[in-house]
DNA sequence: ATGAAAGCGCTAACAC
DNA sequence: GTGTTAGCGCTTTCAT
């Protein structure tokens, strides 16, 4: 039922070899021939068994992609699946699948990264690690003496010689300075910060982004205005409406949410509080989701590059593959843009006592 | 440096052929015999090569998942990104991988369907197509006379003969009927309906069931009441808003958003005219997806068992590449549930005339 | 320019 | 209970 490269032997009258040759182009081949056979797999409808293929020439034609566990999630995932979008479409353009998986199975607890590479399953692997605990040093030790081509995205990764992967992350470390000074700028003196719980590194990042910007503008850190929850968007509106005493006592004016899902709860909340949004309160988000615009006011927010994250990943990945360029590594960091919309806008200074 | 079974005999001092039996439990190797190669390959380090494995066995240990191509668009994901996360937690389980592929390359149009199952990188098909036109019935052929074990999954599939295919999926006509009844049961006359654009069947069969629902309890369906619209939150916005004027003469208290994105756009457009809901106007949605809870009212939605699909469509899926009960096709059609929330209300007639 | 043959790592008859 | 061997479908030396 299924045709081999024997059968289209047979029926050509040529070897297996030829056959072969001739289905990947080889010069060694004459033109006449190749182009007979091609004719001929093309009518029988021939395709390469790809296990035997791989078996052969540990060439795969598919791509591991690691992503974190809570990718699973709901709120999490409307980034990252947009990122994922994005690379799933460079690979099309190349012909490559795609598995994706979590770096570990949840239920057997084994490593699907030295899964995935001991099972010659995959060529490459791309992968967003939120934090030291899920991607451990044995594991990367194993990946890099197993030679499996690998590239770090979305965050710096900050658990490893930056010098020793290759890496393309945005700077969320700028991201979150941009957007704290942005509302500074913009005249706000009081500004709470909305970060999540847990160890992500990105966060992390934005947070200090946040203290940093505050800090060169001669605004006083305060711990307490730093607020933590879980970046989806009926966090944002518990944060705010259960500390809107809180709010109104140390006269905030300027919030930063460091998720547009949390953004879009704090705008929510403010509202139903019969608050205006941006008079009475300026409001950044981050991520620049499209969900965003689905919301008034328009919320501005931080800009991931999520496309260039992807072609850039995806990129470097297949000249790790293909061997090109492979001597050094490659790290790259990308710059997160400012996108003004309507959630903020300047102090009235004329109110202030 | 990989390790082999050729490596593990070597040292064992045992036959390649008991090797292979030992790490796959064969009851015809010595219990003794098994113990200590497991052990060795254990602590060996060995994995088995999934290239070779499959060419040997015509077993691969991954699941094609097919995915209209729209996946990728930001607001269909939502409810879809939720039932493939389901789907991969049971293969998880199992301890499958799956590649997730559009039916046909975007770039060079050629079928992924054919090119999975012709190169044999998969053991089976996971479908979720919309339409007639995505998989064709030349493709349908292919796979059958392929042997490929396939269960198609969320929608009825229509354009085929339900006899002859495994098909796990929802009831979308009954959900739209109950989305409808419910409004009617509420004392609402007038009941608008949002669907999509396109022929994706889901919605057809929706708009159906909204149809059947008001002849059922003697209104006249009106062709005009029926909005076609893109799914997302601001294709519900604008339809209310453009229409709004449309809704008011026409007495409309009851709307029928056939997802719950278009909903929450539709009360965010009421919200923003002033209005109340569900005071002035019940919104029924369609999905429950995870977003709607986010939203003030909370939404009363037809709730579509995601979880039971995936369970259901893998658990079948697996019976087939395993060959048990795959004599006769199972087709189960899912009740969708209606979760009667805040936004919907009966009508107050003593304001009628 | 083409063919023969070995080999990739594993499984499964078939022998003993 | 274990070993030998052929074979899965392809690539790639090595011959010719």
């Amino acid at each position: 039922m299924t045709v081999t490269i024997k059968d289209i032997a047979r029926i050509a009258g040529v070897s297996k070899a030829t056959v072969s040759r001739s289905l990947n182009d080889s010069p060694l081949v004459a033109e006449e021939t190749k182009k007979r056979i091609k004719e001929l797999a093309d009518t029988m409808g021939f395709q390469f068994n790809a296990n035997a293929r791989s078996l052969s020439t540990s060439r795969t034609g598919t791509i591991g992609i690691i992503y974190p566990e809570r990718f699973g999630e709901f709120g999490v995932s409307l980034y990252y699946s947009s990122l994922l979008s994005q690379i799933r479409d460079f690979l099309e353009k190349e012909g490559l699948d795609n598995i994706v998986s979590f770096p570990k199975n949840r239920y057997t607890g084994e490593s699907n990264i030295k899964r995935l590479i001991q099972s010659k399953k995959i060529d490459g692997l791309l992968i967003i690690h939120p934090n030291i605990t899920d991607v451990d040093q044995r594991i990367l030790n194993f990946i890099e003496q197993s030679k499996t081509p690998y590239v770090f995205l979305h965050h710096f990764p900050s658990f490893c010689d930056i010098e020793k992967v290759d890496a393309i992350y945005t700077d969320h470390f700028g991201g979150g300075y941009d957007a704290t000074k942005h509302l500074i700028d913009l005249g706000h003196k009081n500004i709470i910060c909305l970060t999540s719980h847990g160890d992500s590194m990105e966060f992390i990042q934005r947070t200090e982004g946040y203290r940093a910007a505050l800090m060169d503008n001669d605004i006083a850190v305060k711990e307490d205005f730093v607020f933590k929850g879980y970046r989806d968007i009926s966090s944002g509106y518990e944060i705010i409406s259960k500390n809107f005493g809180f709010i109104v006592e140390n006269n905030i004016t300027g919030i930063f949410a460091q998720t547009d899902l949390m953004a879009i709860g704090v705008m929510q909340a403010l509202k139903d509080m019969g608050k205006s949004i941006p008079d009475d309160y300026s409001i950044v988000g981050y991520d620049d989701i499209e969900l965003v615009m689905d919301f008034r006011p328009h919320l501005t927010t931080i800009h991931q590059p999520r496309e260039e994250i992807a072609v850039l990943t995806c990129s470097r990945l297949l000249e790790l593959i293909n061997g090109v360029n492979n001597n050094k590594k490659v790290n790259i960091r990308l710059n997160t843009k400012l996108i003004i919309r309507e959630s903020t806008k300047r102090v009235d200074n004329s109110l202030e006592g």
